[in-house]
RNA sequence: GGGCUGUUAGCUCAGUUGGUUCAGAGCACCUGCCUUACAAGCAGGGGGUCGGGGGUUCGAGCCCCUCACAGCCCA
């Protein structure tokens, strides 16, 4: 680095994210550091949670994003061929949502246009709005080859689904069926268990009266949602409940409509809950199509699609089902066949996207069968092929695994993969499951055995998928890798490394990754999850758009640059927990940079003019500030290593926090500064503080990325090979982590803040000079303390120092003990005695009580006898040290007198 | 109802196989400072019976049982 002046005088007080950032942003991609193409080094690839395409970064996107950048940037200054894929997704319900939305407002409906129409309106929209999220990527410092952004309604990603779905179709997991599913009135579609959100609601428990058809005896049962009664087909009491026995085989009357129906009897009834008599509705609740079934019992739907009542519901025919049920609950008690209403807690199935209440209904739809294709994804996470971080999430995931259902993947939406069955007849057979529609007519020619049936006969499946039966192919459709797997990029990047995302999503995505993955290529898709924590306001609340308690997160960048809110977010965020979001994190974050810039502000303040200085790590330093100081560093490293290899990115984070902080401008620099004010710091040392704070920068790299480029920049004219985004890792070396060093300077800063607090309490400026004398616990003590007199001289300004095991006070002193050794500074006069007796009598006692503790251990025969020798010796020198202590304070204590 | 976490300083959290003065960190708080990089800063300081109870052990924040409370997932 030079002296250059013209480059370095008036650096701002403050640190500026706002124009370094994007300088370095663009410098990164024009030099392509980011792009992978596979090569002979070890891949490292991660691959992004796509968000939805019309999406806008929220703050769980940045915890998330930020997490991935750190991983991503250090596997790259790792040397390993680093690949973060982007993308987003159609995300079907949530996107035609929005579209349907906007057509609204212009006065259109889905309704009255064709298919192509909407999906015009449909990709207009995501063209207009794909892909702002990704941008918005770019201001947090996001590293991902941009080359290689993905969607998965582009072509080559649909034609991986439509392949997935013929292939599962052919291995016989996807079938056809009539089955009980969940009905989302407001989307009309229909969607899997997964996207079902249960809310506990209160609720009004409705206790209604059926009458006998031969008697004018009443039954009894207890309901929630009186507007199904029109459609019961039985009434159900528990076999062994004998309250009811002698009515199992009559009929009742079904209130309103005056149907007959039967009582069955069924184990399944719990005799305790309600009235013991339940109302069997096989169309509207899943477990009562269950016993309808076993039974025989008929089914009456009398819901539309849109959750209004049909003509089974008469007379509510039209009505909506909330409407319908405050009607029907009046009618009842007018006819007197309410016995009573109860308010109660009930949970109710609510859909993800729509927050619309979910109606269980009965429904022709494609399933996946999970049984046995689940299988490996199960066992390969039990046995840490593929390791989950934090590891707890491994029982969720396994009871998910053990219980799991079969999966509804067809939805009655436009926007998404449409299903590639096409159908020749109205019967639920005639079909056939085909790529395109002349393959289809092929098909359907030998499977309906009428060898003239035409293309205008067939009609391809309305629907489309589930969005999630597209992004679980992500890992092999991002690479071009579905059902090709010689491609060349499929082959060198899978399986990848790390997944970064949430847990909520772990059944929806990672689970159904981890199925594919092993279903297809034999293989993981990736070896590591890392599940972050939910977002949340400092009062827990979950961040969202309604509560408005959500920041902007571009704004956060605008106040504290991109660096500031990094940190500010993993400050807060160990791998699993929920992080309680609050900007003063973020500031700190901000102060930090700040604090980073100022250091380097000072080391080029301390520049001569036209001198050339070359960074210099100080290996062969006899100072013991040199050596303590690498001693920390490689202490560091190492520790951080251990925390990346562990996922807990926060630790690593706030152990190189305190390294530049603490360590670095709080002792080394203020080590190696000049002693006579104004004159700058000899090159030498000004060199090794560069090659050290250069090392800091690499380490601070990964978080903090900008200000750490523009700083690395700063100390040497770079070539773009020499960027610090791919500048090798700091590599441990070991026989610099020395504990002695540590200790000797522990030492001698222990006795800096001795004087420090003396000061304090005396009122005394920095600048007053003290004359000081330490009694040194033995001989030992009295050379390290000697030898590094001067260490301590520069940080306090002293008259005369006196060390030695035998040194004797002189006068009133201030006093202090520093692992046995007293400090004395002499203070005729300017002593509060009656405090600081009060200090030493606090000291005293809880040194006293210490010692009676450890004595009554060792008193102890039991513990001699069986604790371990060295365990035993320890408490003897604990036992040895605290009496020796207490001597010297009492001695103090007299010398008050 | 089933399963899983957690409860440590005012707040958010560390605390590894039970054993050094182990009761910690950051933030917040109090006090004093514009000390030749930084007030977005410097220095100093106070603060916890480790949720309650019981047990195992020479020894428990850590292991076991139990209770209370909080949260998450599933039905």
């Amino acid at each position: 680095m030079s002296g250059d002046q013209s480059r370095l005088s008036n650096l701002p007080k403050q640190y500026d994210p706002s124009t370094t950032e994007s300088k370095w942003y663009n410098y990164w991609i024009d030099n392509g550091y980011f792009h992978s193409t596979p090569d002979e080094r070890e891949p490292y690839t991660i691959l992004i949670p796509p968000p939805n395409v019309t999406g806008v970064l929220h703050m769980g996107h940045m915890l998330n994003n930020t997490i991935q950048d750190v991983l991503v940037r250090r596997a790259r200054m790792l040397g390993k061929n680093a690949c973060w894929v982007p993308g987003t997704d159609h995300a079907s319900i949530a996107t035609e949502a929005k579209v349907v939305q906007r057509l609204r407002k212009k006065g259109l409906k889905k309704s009255d246009m064709s298919r192509s129409e909407f999906m015009d309106h449909a990709w207009e929209w995501t063209n207009e709005h794909g892909g702002i999220i990704l941008d918005q990527l770019k201001k947090l410092g996001a590293s991902c080859d941009w080359e290689r952004t993905r969607f998965t309604l582009e072509p080559s990603l649909y034609e991986a689904v439509i392949d997935c779905f013929i292939e599962l179709y052919d291995r016989g997991y996807i079938y056809r069926g009539l089955r009980m599913i969940n009905w989302d009135p407001d989307a009309k579609t229909a969607l899997s268990d997964e996207e079902v959100i249960f809310k506990e609601v209160n609720s009004k428990f409705y206790y209604v009266k059926y009458k006998l058809e031969d008697s004018n005896d009443y039954l009894t049962i207890a309901t929630t949602r009186p507007e199904t009664i029109l459609a019961d087909t039985a009434l159900c009491v528990n076999p062994s409940d004998e309250r009811y026995q002698k009515f199992v085989g009559k009929n009742v009357i079904v209130p309103i409509v005056n149907r007959v129906i039967p009582v069955i009897s069924d184990e399944y009834v719990e005799s305790d809950f309600g009235t013991g008599c339940l109302k069997i509705t096989p169309a509207h609740d899943k477990n009562d199509y269950e016993i309808g079934q076993k039974h025989g019992l008929a089914v009456i739907d009398l819901l539309n699609e849109d959750g209004s009542m049909n003509e089974f519901g008469a007379p509510y025919t039209g009505m909506d089902r909330f409407a319908a049920r405050k009607a029907i609950a009046k009618d009842l008690e007018e006819l007197g066949l309410i016995a009573k209403v109860e308010e109660m807690q009930n949970k109710l199935g609510y859909s993800e996207r729509t927050d619309a209440v979910i109606e269980p209904r009965l429904s022709l739809q494609w399933f996946m069968d999970m049984k046995t294709i689940a299988k490996p994804a199960l066992d390969h996470v039990e046995n840490d092929d593929i390791k989950f971080h934090p590891a707890k999430f491994k029982n969720s995931y396994r009871n998910w695994m053990e219980n799991i259902q079969d999966w509804c993947i067809s939805r009655q939406l436009w926007w998404g993969h449409q299903i590639p069955a096409w159908y020749y007849g109205s019967n639920e057979n005639e079909y056939v499951i085909a790529k395109t529609a002349d393959e289809a007519l092929e098909k359907a020619k030998v499977k309906s055995g009428n060898p003239a049936l035409n293309a205008d006969q067939l009609k391809q499946d309305e629907d489309v998928l589930d969005t999630w039966f597209s992004s679980w192919l992500w890992p092999m459709s991002v690479f071009d890798g579905f059902g090709k797997p010689n491609s060349k990029d499929f082959k060198y990047y899978y399986p990848t490394q790390d997944l970064v995302t949430a847990p909520e999503i772990m059944f929806f995505w990672v689970a159904r990754m981890i199925i594919a993955g092993y279903e297809f290529t034999g293989e993981k898709p990736f070896s590591n999850v890392y599940y972050h924590g939910i977002v949340r306001d400092k009062q827990r609340r979950k961040m969202s758009k309604s509560l408005g308690n959500s920041p902007d997160p571009l704004d956060l960048i605008a106040q504290f640059g991109a660096d500031g809110t990094r940190v500010g977010m993993l400050f807060s965020a160990p791998a699993g927990n929920d992080l309680l979001f609050d900007e003063a994190l973020c500031e700190q974050g901000r102060n930090f940079s700040n604090k980073i810039w100022n250091a380097f502000r000072f080391l080029t303040m301390n520049m001569e003019d036209g001198v050339s200085y070359t960074p210099t790590i100080p290996v062969d330093s006899v100072s013991l500030v040199d050596k303590w100081m690498l001693s920390r560093l490689n202490r560091t490293i190492t520790e951080m290593n251990d925390d990346f290899n562990g996922y807990r990115l926060n630790e690593a984070l706030q152990k190189i926090y305190a390294l530049v902080w603490d360590d670095f401008c709080d002792w080394y620099i203020e080590l190696i500064k000049s002693d006579t004010p104004g004159e700058k710091v000899s090159k030498v040392k000004l060199e090794g503080a560069l090659g050290i704070f250069s090392e800091l920068m690499k380490l601070l790299h990964p978080f903090m990325p900008f200000i750490s480029e523009e700083v690395w920049q700063y100390i040497g004219d770079r070539s773009p090979e020499d960027a610090l985004v791919i500048t090798p890792w700091p590599s441990v070396t070991t026989n610099f982590i020395n504990d002695q060093v540590e200790t000797e300077f522990e030492l001698a800063k222990q006795v800096i803040s001795a004087l420090r607090n003396i000061r304090a309490e005396s009122n005394l400026s920095p600048v007053v000079p003290l004359n000081l004398i330490i009694r040194a616990k033995d001989e030992v003590s009295a050379t390290m303390l000697n030898s590094n007199s001067a260490i301590i001289g520069k940080l306090q300004k002293l008259n005369s120092i006196t060390i030695s095991s035998t040194a004797e006070k002189t006068g009133l002193c201030a006093s202090a003990m520093v692992s046995g050794n007293e400090i004395f500074v002499p203070l005729e006069g300017m002593i509060d005695l009656d405090k600081e007796r009060d200090r030493i009598n606090k000291e005293i006692q809880r040194l006293e009580g210490f010692r009676k503790s450890v004595e009554a251990k060792l008193a102890n025969e039991n513990f001699v006898s069986r604790a371990p020798a060295d365990v035993v010796e320890n408490e003897k020198n604990k036992a040895r040290d605290a009496f020796e202590n207490l001597e010297k304070l009492r001695t103090q204590l007299a010398e008050l007198k």
